[in-house]
RNA sequence: GGAUAGAUGGCCGAGUGGUCGAAGGCGCACGAUUGGAAAUCGUGUGUACCUCUAAAGGGUACCGUGAGUUCGAAUCUCACUCUAUCCGCCA
């Protein structure tokens, strides 16, 4: 959400930075003209509810026969009141509506493009493997290795569903393991949370009103169920009032995650790369309202990413998304790319955004700072730790070998009791 | 699923129709005291919004959420949400 007073002082400025992500400047003429228009329903419907109040007060003091006629007076300006109110009210729900939609202002930095074929690649890391042997993609060595039900797992729970056994179950979990390990050595608390959201988190986050087609939806119990764990872990101090000391607040989030992919039909369609259902390990920042600080933090968490490619010897590139591509509540956005061999190309595995202050004024997420005694809203940040299974693409066609045993990483064989190599050839 | 109790400011906690934005305490800020600190004493200390302004000021709303009764609601009524405890069920 966007400070309305900053939108009414800076307009030209706020039309031409939303035009970047291509948002119409006639919305923001119309957002301030609604707010305008609230104005002064409001100062209106207060004033009558000043002399409301000042009748009521002075029944006390008034003597028996004043009392009928006061009384009178009031139950009148009551009736006014209630009528002003109902309008005042529909124009706020108006506004509301409004303000909900208006995307974040995207960084200066950040390259300007109408959709994702205007992303910068900023770097590539790691050697792009080449193999003297036919490759096989990840569906290949799943049978080969018997690691996986694909087809069996359809008939149970449909299409976009996946169930993986035996040694490369173990690896999931072990990716995991490995991941929260790192975040904790860099501070992060690691926190399972569930995922299952009430509405108001959805709106917090920022998913609603925008993309309610992509969740899955209760309706016996009024609950969504989340689609990441950024959502649980932003709406968790909801309404609270931090002290600067509490800052930052580090959170390393796991939980599984739901995706109706409505908008996906068919797309990735074979294996493991878009599934409806999967684990995250997330890393989420609440920091102090300066963007000097959330850059930091940004760069942070990139960083940690870009590790764990590294410890998982994934070759990758560093992308960074133009404004037209960034979602709504994106200040700044970068994505990892991780290499799919089968593909011949770079797959996305982590997302790293700086929300600044745009989810924190939905949430209502603040603190007061020592220096002035004010109180600002904080900045949140959120940035893939690793996501399974679809980190086991790039991860098994990578290490392939021409038998099809897939070598383990260094860093992550304590996590697989100290394999080298696992699959059939392996035992 | 059934029963009971509860939800008040940054935190704890008083408050059953007007004098309550709300006692008291803690915390925090400033001052006094001190060589310095602790302790003590004094003063101050909610949020959001509207209006006006150079500044000050004036006003409205907020005691879990939403509706209702009343001239007037933290307080009475109804519904809901959440928390605690007990019973039932269960990984």
């Amino acid at each position: 959400m966007l400070d309305i007073k900053f939108i009414v002082e800076n307009t030209d400025w706020v039309k031409q930075s939303l035009g970047r992500k291509g948002f119409p400047a006639e919305k923001v003429d119309e957002l301030i003209n609604t707010y305008l228009e609230l104005n002064k329903f409001k100062t209106s419907s207060q004033t009558l509810a000043e002399e409301k109040n000042r009748l009521s007060n002075s029944i006390k003091s008034a003597s028996a026969e004043e009392r009928p006629a006061i009384i009178a007076k009031s139950k009148e300006i009551g009736e006014q009141f209630k009528a002003e109110q109902e309008k005042l009210t529909k124009i706020q729900a108006k506004f509301d509506d409004m303000i909900l939609r208006m995307p974040n202002y995207p960084s200066e930095e950040s390259p300007d493009g109408p959709d994702d074929s205007a992303n910068v690649v900023r770097r590539k890391v790691g050697e792009i493997p080449h193999f003297d042997f036919p490759i096989r993609d990840h569906v290949e060595l799943m049978e080969i290795n018997d690691w996986s039900e694909m087809e069996r797992i359809a008939k149970v729970s449909g299409a976009r569903t996946y169930a993986i056994k035996n040694d490369l179950a173990q690896l999931e979990l072990a990716i995991h393991m490995m991941v929260m390990d790192k975040l904790r050595a860099n501070g992060f608390t690691l926190i399972t949370v569930p995922a299952i959201s009430k509405e108001k988190p959805l709106y917090n986050q920022g998913y609603l009103p925008f993309a309610r087609d992509e969740i899955y939806y209760m309706p016996a119990d009024d609950l969504y169920l989340s689609g990441t764990a950024e959502l649980i872990l932003n709406s968790l101090r909801a309404d609270e009032l931090l002290t600067e000391a509490d800052l930052p607040i580090l959170y390393a989030g796991f939980s599984p995650c739901f995706r109706r992919e409505a908008g996906a039909a068919g797309k990735d369609t074979r294996g493991l790369v878009r599934v409806h259902q999967f684990f995250k390990t997330e890393q989420f920042v609440i920091c102090k309202n300066d963007v000097a600080e959330s850059d930091k933090w940004h760069k942070k968490l990139l960083q940690i990413s870009e590790e764990v490619l590294q410890d998982l010897e994934l070759p990758y590139q560093v992308l960074e998304v133009c404004t037209g591509d960034m979602g709504a509540p994106k200040y700044r956005q970068y994505d990892l790319e991780a290499w799919v061999p089968s593909q011949n190309c770079y797959r996305e595995t982590h997302s790293c955004s700086n929300i600044t202050d745009w989810q924190a004024r939905r949430t209502n997420l603040r603190y007061r700072e020592n220096a002035s005694g004010k109180v600002k809203f904080c900045h949140t940040l959120n940035n893939t730790g690793i996501a399974t299974p679809r980190a086991l693409v790039p991860f098994m066609e990578n290490h392939q070998q021409a038998d099809g045993t897939i070598k383990i990483p260094a860093k992550l064989q304590p996590y697989l009791g100290g394999k080298k190599v696992i699959g059939k050839g392996a035992e």
